[in-house]
RNA sequence: GGUGGAGUCGCCUAGUGGCCGAGGGCGCACGCCUCGAAAGCGUGUGAUGGGGCAACCUAUCCGUGGGUUCAAAUCCCACCUCCACCGCCA
């Protein structure tokens, strides 16, 4: 959520904000005209709250005629600071209500417009030349024994799979390397929950927009987390954390689950876009002063897995209208799949600022006193989706796979050889 | 799922309708004492919103949400969480 404070000083740079995203930025108005009649109603219930209060002791003091006036000037007062207080919650709430539709502050140098306005930064690697024509990760996941889909659909219905044999072992090779490089670096490595409450899953900025995307089990009122993002920034909601000790930096593992609600028709050949896939997941709470740096470093450690894959890769700074609600800038990683003849996202981090850190209400105590929300980030390290391009990338005449060297004590294996 | 107990300031705890505008202890910070420290003594000690250049003022917060009352940490109702035991179960 943005804030208030920093609205009122400055609307421009919200409106700005806004239109980079492509969004309405009338809104600015109407929250600054909301927040001017609540601050307004607010200071009315303050003054009849303080007034109750007095009048109120005194009735305990007085006695007969006196005591019974008194009691009839109290009754009037709290009938008014009823309906005062009303007043000033109906206003707050209609407040927050607006407040929590509105998306973060996109960063200074995001490229403004929509999906396809992204800017290449880089690209790394070279994309393989095949003397013979390149199979596809689904024939070559089948070829290997690798994945099931057929079996996945017939279990659990579309866009689910089972990754069997070789393609089980890359998976935990690959994720255990993930894990490991993130615990080499300091971070602490979590296995989260990845059913949450309501709160949670509003705090990280997914019950927006975006809400048809998620899982949610009606019967408990629990939403199944589309990535371990959701319970690492709720895991400090409500704290105040040691200023001293930050960053901190949480690596998660866990199954992600999507409903791909809005892409009927899209990518529905293997598992490029499924209901349920596992990724590790970097995760950190830093000053907001240090978070721009900080999104650089988790880029860095997102190409250091990308470099031990081995996979030809490009870099790409989104454009405003495509981050999500509570991103302030977001880069990806996108490999090459040979195949497709066009690079895929591996990757995606975003800093979010202090937006998801205000709604959970984690903060840092500023040695110039008082508390500030902390800023949060987050970066993918690897997932199910690697695989795709793991074994495209790395792919013989005869349909064997070899196995990147880094991945390779991770794995067990060399090469992943065709099954009868 | 059932029964019982508990949830107060960072931690422990006092508190059965107005003296709670929440007391005490621990911890922490600062000061005194000291060559220095410990002990001792003294002072201070939360969050959130609003107002103010400021020091400061003000409202709210005793698990959460309702209710009773002029007035609620305190009484009533519902819920949540934790602990114990019972039942069921991977």
């Amino acid at each position: 959520m943005i804030d208030l404070r920093t609205l009122r000083e400055d609307p421009d740079r919200l409106r700005a904000s806004q239109r980079a995203r492509g969004e309405d930025d009338s809104v600015v108005e109407t929250l600054l005209d909301l927040d001017e009649r609540r601050r307004g109603a607010l200071s009315r219930f303050e003054t009849l709250r303080a007034e109750q209060k007095s009048v109120g002791k005194s009735v305990s003091r007085a006695s007969g005629d006196e005591k019974a006036a008194l009691l009839g000037r109290a009754k009037d007062l709290a009938a008014q600071v009823r309906s005062a207080e009303a007043e000033a919650e109906k206003l707050g709430a209609e407040l927050e209500d607006l407040l929590y539709t509105v998306p973060n502050v996109v960063e200074e140098g995001t490229p403004p417009g929509g999906e396809d306005d992204y800017v290449v930064i880089e690209e790394v690697g070279e994309k393989p030349a095949f003397d013979f024509a390149p199979k596809d990760h689904l024939e070559l996941g089948e070829l290997l024994g690798a994945i099931d889909i057929e079996r996945g659909a017939k279990v659990s219905g579309s866009r689910f799979f089972f990754l069997k044999g070789a393609g089980a072992r890359l998976q935990l090779g690959l994720l255990n390397m993930a894990m490991q490089q993130a615990i080499e670096a300091g971070f602490v490595p979590m296995i989260p929950p990845v059913l949450v409450k309501p709160e949670s899953m509003k705090g990280t900025g997914f019950l927006g927009a975006h809400a048809s995307e998620v899982y949610h089990l009606a019967e408990d009122d629990l939403f199944l987390v589309g990535t371990s993002e959701v319970p690492m920034a709720a895991y400090h909601a409500d704290e105040i954390l040691d200023a001293s000790a930050l960053p901190y930096r949480y690596a998660g593992w866990s199954s992600c689950f999507r409903r791909e609600a809005g892409s009927y028709g899209k990518d529905t050949r293997g598992i490029i876009r499924v209901h349920q896939f596992d990724k590790v997941e970097m995760f950190s709470y830093c000053r907001p002063e240090d978070a721009r740096e900080e999104h650089r470093r988790l880029l860095d450690w997102e190409r250091q897995m990308l470099a031990k894959a081995e996979l030809p890769y490009r870099i790409i700074d989104t454009a405003a209208g495509d981050l999500g609600t509570s991103a302030a800038r977001k880069f990806d990683c996108e490999a090459w799949v040979p195949t497709q003849g066009r690079y895929r996202e591996v990757t995606s981090t975003s800093n979010c600022t202090d937006f998801q850190a205000r709604r959970l209400a984690v903060r840092f105590r500023d040695p110039g006193g008082g508390t500030r929300p902390v800023a949060t980030l987050n970066g993918t390290l690897a997932t199910t989706r690697w695989i795709v391009a793991i074994l495209e990338n790395h792919q013989r005449a005869d349909g064997s796979v070899v196995v990147p060297v880094a991945l390779r004590p991770y794995v067990g294996l060399d090469v992943l050889e065709p099954v009868k």
